[in-house]
DNA sequence: CTGAAAGCGCTAACAG
DNA sequence: CTGTTAGCGCTTTCAG
């Protein structure tokens, strides 16, 4: 059952006339090599097709890696709390390969403390970021820093505007916002009996945090668009925590207008939604939120919620960390972006869903 | 940024006053070694948490895995295709671990092919197998034959009925087929604008293959039980090659009945389904059906088929060898069953998750 | 029954 | 600039 067939570093050396330590150093670009040497490895190398042994280069370089995560506080809010236990999967995946993942947290409702926590990170000086960039200004200079340091660097769950050139991560990983919102829009569609009023719903969201959200609302408005008859009408409402209540709030614009559908893209404001609804006893209204949440289950189950689309925190986190790994530990090639399936979740297949990500 | 403090057995042999050698007969059974030495070994490994290096144990047993994979022939069906490709992406992915994967292919026609090459694979005495069991007769012998052998099988796609208790497989990777069936009707409820005439379509299906079709119809009819008005009245068909073009069966089938609903639960019955809905200009008749092979797709993209539950064949093939890999290599525990999430396809979230899946 | 030792493929420190 | 060598943690052979 034994069959070394595969090429070790100690052939090529062979073969190239030189020793291990040679190739090694060609390998990694290390200096120290007669051009003559490095031609005649490279010569060897590039006939050969050599390819190192992963396994062994992780016992060989006896070394540890560190891996810093900054995202928000999970107690804030249940969705990142999906996405600390997608970490902590990774966390577990990872320990054998001696990577250690270390997570520094954030308040939502602070841009101040995303800066101070970025500082703390860049003065470990770890070896990767993972980082999910809620505020858009202070994560430009973070990852400004980032490159100084020359540190890789992977976003997941936020992309920030690509127009902005000024940085440039490993990867993102995360859903398409745009096409997110397009799918709302198309089994809102499905389920409105006819057309009327529609209303996407900005719940207690930070201003910074724009894009991703403007995102979905465009995509979602994007489709509806594409019926020339324009016989939606879709309204917006941002609502604030700062502004009293939220339940208050949505009950107000529950008033105002005579919605059919709503749509909300967070995964809190789609409980807060489903709450008002409920007390309203608007039930009919469709909602189309985000997110397996607790809550969330509970009012699809009951029917308040018509549809989830799933962001899936929980995998974004850990293929983000399988990104940083790979690329430190095996150089291969990491893709520029991850964009997730855009997960529909109704009543009969949640369970499928939750089950499947323990 | 060294931080060895992970134990290694060497430690372990310190601690229990032996040798490395001695540790590690204890610690795989491999016997000889004194009561003794035996008592003090297991004493000091409960009181350290010890864990082996993967890493090291794969460098260290510089051994070959064979897993065998027989499934049917991917020219056949491209459902087969897709899983295929699941194969080729884990054999790329654990080439590293020194793990050979060869896949053994049968005539889906032909349960006769099944028998002789499952024979072929007991022949070659692999480390491990993963198969799709189409044939329950064949499928039983085969296990009981690996089973003798003390070869640990998965099974994918193909879920064999519980109440046989003859045979007990490490895993089984695929969908939960009867839940599978109610997202289906539930998909379909929601469609329909009213009441009416539906159908459960088996297109040239393989008569030993009865459970996994009989699971989703069972599914999609127990759910429309439900509705105590039993408005909706449901007819199976079963279409086989046999008996004449697939094409003028189901048109016989659609002239027959005054359908508002089709339920195919195989992937090339959809496409089939949907040809003859579009030949019949019947496009309005609601069509659920399986799977993102590419005519599936195209009949999605022009709203003959509205919509499609993903099997993912690709990630089922990868997760089984995965599992195998787990056991052989790693003896990590393995689930009783990995049921995959039921993913409902749109036309507005298709492409995510064939770019995902890439 | 047990310990010592070689080796898996790669890295990195160290003489020359 | 280059070759040698000592590990990394585990397995496995081989004396004793």
């Amino acid at each position: 059952m034994s069959d070394k067939t595969n090429i070790r570093i100690k052939d090529i050396a062979e073969m190239a006339g030189v020793s291990v330590g040679t190739v090694d150093r060609v390998l990694h670009n290390r200096g120290n090599v007669s051009a003559e040497a490095e031609r005649e490895v490279k010569k060897v190398l590039s006939k050969t097709s050599y390819t190192p042994d992963p396994i062994a280069k992780s016992l060989g370089t006896n070394k540890d890696f560190e891996i810093a995560v900054i995202m928000p506080h999970p107690e804030q809010d249940e969705y990142w709390e999906l996405s600390e236990d997608g970490i902590e999967h990774a966390r577990q995946e990872w320990k054998p390969y001696n990577v250690n993942i270390e997570t520094e947290t954030f308040d939502l409702n602070n841009p101040q403390s995303f800066a101070r926590v970025s500082q703390k990170i860049l003065d470990k000086n770890p070896d990767a970021v993972l980082t999910a960039p809620v505020y858009f200004d202070a994560s430009l200079t973070f990852f400004q820093q980032l490159q100084k340091a020359d540190i890789p660097f992977i976003l997941f769950n936020t992309q920030i505007e690509k127009r902005v050139k000024k940085y440039d991560p490993l990867c993102f990983v995360g859903q398409n916002l745009y096409q997110s919102g397009r799918v709302a829009a198309d089994l809102m569609k499905l389920l409105l009996a006819e057309p009327g009023n529609l209303a996407v719903m900005h719940i207690h969201e930070y201003i910074d945090n724009a894009m991703h959200l403007k995102e979905k609302e465009h995509g979602f408005r994007g489709y509806f668009d594409e019926f020339s008859e324009r016989e939606y009408n879709i309204e917006s409402f941002l609502l604030l925590d700062e502004e009293g209540p939220i339940e208050v709030q949505i009950s107000q614009c529950l008033e105002q207008s005579n919605l059919k559908g709503i749509f909300v893209p967070t995964s809190s404001g789609t409980f807060a939604t489903a709450q008002a609804l409920k007390y309203k006893q608007q039930e009919e209204v469709i909602l189309i939120g985000y997110d397996l949440l607790e809550q969330n289950i509970q009012f699809l189950e009951s029917g308040v919620v018509n549809f989830l689309i799933n962001q899936n925190p929980r995998y974004q986190a850990q293929q983000g960390v399988k990104y940083l790994v790979n690329h430190l530990l095996l150089d291969s090639k990491v893709p520029d972006a991850d964009l997730l399936p855009l997960e529909i979740i109704t009543r009969q297949n949640y369970r499928s869903f939750l089950d499947n990500n323990k």
